[in-house]
RNA sequence: GGCCCCAUCGUCUAGCGGUCCAGGACGUCGCCCUUUCACGGCGAAAACACGGGUUCGAGUCCCGUUGGGGUCACCA
């Protein structure tokens, strides 16, 4: 079975957007399979109407364009395949693997109550399980007939032997009342169906997988290898939820302002390792990825560490892309772009995100008179403003407006002035771009251009000068 | 509560019986570079949950305790 040329699927339910543990799940579906020179499916559980959207959907594909994730063949939708499910119930009810259930929900929630009161394990005892005969008219279900006797055991790739006893596992349904398919059988039917071989999915399946179990094996089906991958929890150690910014890959795009490649960095490093290596291309990935370094206990989202990787890759990445982001973000027109590419390499070494790249290029395209922040409003004295004029004296002069004759031209105003260099700096670059912090100011003023940089001297200079 | 799983620095992890007085990364704190802020460089503090075994030898194997997580629907 091992020798069957490996087949994964990512199956999101698409009733939200692609949240960041799924991605991860796809992530993980999409190497191991690539590793393999396998196929990747997708498949969206889509059975329950009520809850799923087209927009969810639509989220969930774009999502996993935007991490290159890409899937082979067309996306299959759980709910075409309905007609198949009941058969496969109903051929199990046929050869006597499952059974009509005429328990109503009533009678059911009583015996789960009294259960409870007596504080002992609830376990379905269906009085239906060996009456053939049907009940004309009335309402049922058909539940798997579950084995009582012994125990099932799962070798997990990345859970290792797992052990269940069989009378831990009830005569769950099969088939609703209305005729609908349960996820349980769902599933198995069209993994089978679609020839999955490895199924890696979140490990809040793996009480699931004894139970598809058995269903494969009254269907005397090929099992799929099992792979129960750790979930991903919030800073506090609960499973991640809304509670704790679980957002949809897109707000980790839009929002927050991060690469794709630094996503999908992250999410790898996260449960998985390959020795020290800490920034690993996709191409890496495909190579080394394995399930038996995938770890065995959950890990936590560390934002901090995701944006210092995001960080990496803005500095990496090249100047023109960064810019269209960046010009997308302010709303810049194409004729302002060059000079958002020319200041890119003062501008990337300073943001760890898109949010704070955009952020530091807002002085290149602010217009005149500037907003001054606290900060640089308080550097800009009656002395600072006497030297700035200085400054803009001796910068009104200059022949050539190029970094060195900028940097040459101010060292000598500071010196005159009997300052030091930062003395004068600091006020330039608060008349320049209205905050404290910037690019180097020999290159603020050289990407401003000479009117521009004179106005904006000129705009926050001593009054009476 | 029943069942299942997990347990190395604050966090992500390396470690697959000796080469570990435990390595890397993020974060934190110093120093250097420097007109600011970053980037970069150097350095520091910081962990094998606890208790029993097995073994010449245990972070690495076994058992228990404690702690954490998951799951117990005519949801997926």
């Amino acid at each position: 079975m091992s020798s069957r040329p490996v087949v994964t699927r990512f199956a999101p339910s698409p009733t939200g957007f692609l949240h960041i543990g799924g991605a991860r799940t796809a992530l993980f579906n999409w190497l191991f399979a690539r590793h393999h020179g396998g196929k990747f499916l997708l498949r969206i559980e889509d059975t329950d109407k009520a809850r799923s959207t087209g927009e969810a959907i639509d989220a969930i594909l774009d999502g996993m364009r935007w991490l290159g994730l890409d899937w082979d063949g067309h996306e299959y939708y759980q709910s075409q395949f309905w007609a198949r499910h009941a058969d496969i119930a109903h051929r199990m009810l046929e050869s006597g693997a499952a059974y009509r259930c005429y328990m109503t929900p009533e009678e059911l929630t009583g015996q789960r109550e009294a259960a409870q009161r007596e504080r002992r394990p609830f376990r379905i005892d269906s009085p239906w399980r060996d009456i053939a005969e049907e009940q004309a008219g009335k309402p049922f279900v058909i539940r798997i007939k579950a084995p009582r006797e012994g125990e099932t055991v799962i070798d997990d790739r990345v859970q290792g032997r797992v052990t269940v006893q069989n009378a831990e596992i009830d005569d769950f349904i099969l088939l609703r009342s209305d005729g609908s398919p349960t996820y349980m059988l769902a599933v198995v039917v069209d993994d089978h169906d679609m020839g999955v071989t490895h199924v890696i999915r979140g490990d809040d399946h793996l009480n699931n997988a004894f139970r598809q179990l058995a269903i494969i094996r009254a269907m005397g089906w090929p099992e799929p290898v099992y792979a129960h991958v750790p979930l991903i929890h919030g800073p506090d150690g609960a499973k991640l939820s809304k509670r704790h910014g679980a957002l949809g890959v897109d707000s980790y795009r839009d929002e927050l302002g991060l690469l794709p490649e630094a996503v999908g960095n992250y999410l790898l490093r996260l449960g998985w390792g390959h020795g020290d290596d800490e920034i690993i291309s996709r191409e890496q990935a495909v190579q080394w990825f394995d399930l038996d370094h995938v770890g065995k206990s959950p890990s936590r989202f560390d934002f901090k560490k995701l944006e210092n990787l995001n960080g990496h890759y803005i500095r990496e990445a090249d100047d023109g892309r960064l810019a269209d982001l960046v010009a997308t973000r302010l709303g810049l027109t194409d004729d302002q772009k060059p000079l958002l590419v020319e200041a890119m390499p003062e501008l990337k070494p300073r943001a760890n995100t898109l949010v704070q790249l955009a952020d530091g290029a807002v002085f290149l395209f602010t217009t005149r008179p500037l907003d001054v922040d606290e900060g640089a409003a308080s550097l800009l004295t009656t002395d600072s403003r006497a030297l700035l004029a200085a400054a803009h004296g001796k910068l009104a002069t200059l022949a050539e407006w190029d970094a060195a004759s900028l940097e040459a031209a101010v060292r000598e105003v500071a010196e005159a002035g009997g300052v030091k260099l930062g003395k004068l700096a600091q006020p330039l670059r608060a008349a320049l771009t209205g905050r404290t912090t910037s690019p180097g100011i020999f290159d603020v003023l050289a990407l401003l251009g000479r009117e521009e940089s004179l106005a904006r001297i000129a705009d926050q200079m001593e009054p009476n000068e």
